[in-house]
DNA sequence: TATTGTTATACTCTATAACTATA
DNA sequence: TATAGTTATAGAGTATAACAATA
C-alpha cells in the first residue's frame, strides 16, 4: 500500500496542518475552532440572527444556541431582542471580538500571501487556476452525486 | 469585511467540500471519519499495536481504545495479544475490511487523478509544484513557531 | 522506573424530537 | 400552520489523571 502522494494527499495535509496550527492558538482560552468560526461568520455578516448563523455554519439551530451560551458566557457576543420579531434573537460580536477578528483577518491575509509568496513566481498564475479548477470540479462531482 | 477570497480560502473550501462528502458516503454505517481515519492509518502501516496508532493518529491512546473499541465491536478490527510484549496488544484490519480500505484507496486515487485532470494541462506541472511549495512552507512556519 | 492499555471523569460538538412563544 | 429558539436526551471525539500489568 506505498501510495504516491497525490494531489488530493498534498490538499488535506496542508490544511490538517493548517488547522492544527489554529486549534493550538486558541489552547488556554476558552475559543474552540467551533466557537471561533461563528464570531468570524459573525464578522461578515454583521449582526444575525441564530436561524441565520446555523444555516450560514451549516449546523442545527439547537448546537447554535449551545455555541451562543459559550461565547454570551465568555463575554465574545451578546444576545438582543429582535426589534421586528419577538421569536428571534439577534447575535452581535462584542468589541473586543471584533477586534479579535480584525486580528485573525489581518493573520489570515498575512498567511495566504506567505503562502502564495513560496510559490515560484513563474508559477503563482498556473496554480490559481490549478485551485480554482479543482474546486470548480468537486462541487460538480458533488452535485451530481446528490442529484436523483 | 467583503474579503476576496485567498488561497488558504479555497484550499480550505476544497478539502471541507470533500471531508463533507467524505461523511455524507458513511451516513447510516457505523463508520465516522475518525473510525476510517484508524481504518486507513491501520491499511498504510499493517497490523500495529494501540501505541503506533495513537502516534500516527496524533490522539491519545485512551482515545483508540474508544475507537478500537467501536470497531471491534463492529467486526473492523480484531485484537490479538502481541507474542512478545504481554502488555501491549496487535490490532489487525479483519478482511471485510482490507477489502473496504482497498476500495477506498482506490476511489481516492481514482478522484485525485479526476480533479487534477481538472486542471488545464498546461498547468498542471506548476501546480502541483505550487502544492509542494505551500506545504513546505507551512511546515517551515510551524516548526518555527514551535522552536524556542 | 518506564511503558501499554484501561477505568474514571469531564468537556465539546453534534443531532433529533418535543415544547413554548410568537408570527 | 409555520417559524425561532429552547429543554431534553443521546452519541461521538477528545483530553487528563490514576491504575494495573508488564517490561
Amino acid at each position: 500500500m506505498a501510495s504516491p502522494r497525490t494531489v488530493l494527499d498534498r490538499l488535506l495535509e496542508i490544511t490538517e496542518l493548517f488547522e492544527r496550527d489554529l486549534e493550538r492558538s486558541f489552547a488556554g482560552t476558552e475559543l474552540t475552532k467551533s466557537r471561533v468560526h461563528l464570531l468570524w461568520v459573525l464578522g461578515e455578516l454583521g449582526p444575525s440572527t441564530q436561524r441565520v448563523l446555523a444555516d450560514a455554519l451549516g449546523v442545527s439551530p439547537r448546537n447554535v444556541s449551545a455555541l451562543v451560551d459559550a461565547l454570551e458566557a465568555t463575554g465574545h457576543v451578546v444576545r438582543a431582542p429582535h426589534p421586528d420579531d419577538r421569536r428571534a434573537t439577534i447575535v452581535t460580536l462584542s468589541a473586543s471580538s471584533r477586534e479579535t477578528m480584525r486580528r485573525m483577518a489581518a493573520d489570515h491575509a498575512a498567511l495566504s500571501a506567505e503562502l502564495l509568496g513560496a510559490v515560484d513566481e513563474a508559477d503563482r498564475a498556473a496554480f490559481e487556476r490549478g485551485l480554482d479548477a479543482v474546486a470548480a470540479r468537486l462541487h460538480a462531482l458533488i452535485e451530481a452525486e446528490e442529484a436523483p
